[in-house]
DNA sequence: CAAAGATACATAAGTTTCCAATGTATCAGA
DNA sequence: TCTGATACATTGGAAACTTATGTATCTTTG
């Protein structure tokens, strides 16, 4: 099951953010891999998806790059800048948060009826 | 504190849904308080929002409406339909699994380093 | 009793954010 | 040699929401 596409919507940012934070430094595709791995292909990351949020984060002064070569391909790792590290930390308390509310709504029946 | 909205974005639907599988029969300004009254203000579903939602719940089939007039107020009530019954199980499970796989997603962290 | 705020519906224009499709190119394995 | 994986990127379009605006009624308060 995957699950429909209109969730991800507002978590991805996040989602990139956190692994960023957990891993120092990852790659776009590596990062599409490891959605994939770890959400036991529930979440899939798009490319088309991703390389303008990882774009978008730079802009913002939220990641820096750096470009390797591997052979001839190239390869760009991202990095949390400061700000970056603390943008990480509000979303993910804020994410934290959002769900903590969500489930109680979905839980609303059994615990107040 | 209120989310940014782009959490909110493909829960809506859902949220509605189960307000409506929890209470039977409600109409729309009473499930935008009704939300805000249950998360304590921080999800405030505003009506640009909320009103074309409930008009494609309806035209999918999901919910029926009743129209009540208070004094010369039209009140238009939203009740599920049977297969609107169904969708709201499928919708609220579905979430539910997202949320839990984003939980996991927040915290590898702490549960693996 | 007038004005303000709450109740209650609705739509339109604009933005954000993602998906699907497409493109380029390299590398590894059968 | 060709297929599939790796690795980047952009474009067009759809979906979902926000902001703004509109109409109208009812209630409360100075």
């Amino acid at each position: 099951m995957i699950y429909s596409s209109e969730l991800i919507k507002g978590t991805l940012k996040t989602i990139v953010l956190k692994l960023l934070a957990d891993n120092k430094k990852m790659y776009g595709y590596e990062i599409t891999q490891k959605v994939k791995e770890l959400t036991l292909d529930k979440i899939q990351i798009t490319e088309g998806a991703l390389y303008p949020t990882l774009h978008a984060l730079e802009s913002d002064g939220l990641v820096t790059i750096e470009t390797e070569y591997i052979g001839k391909r190239v390869r760009k790792y991202y990095s949390l800048s400061p700000s970056g590290k603390n943008k990480t930390k509000e979303k993910v308390s804020e994410l934290a948060d959002f769900m903590e509310t969500m489930q109680f709504l979905l839980d609303i029946k059994t615990k107040t009826v």
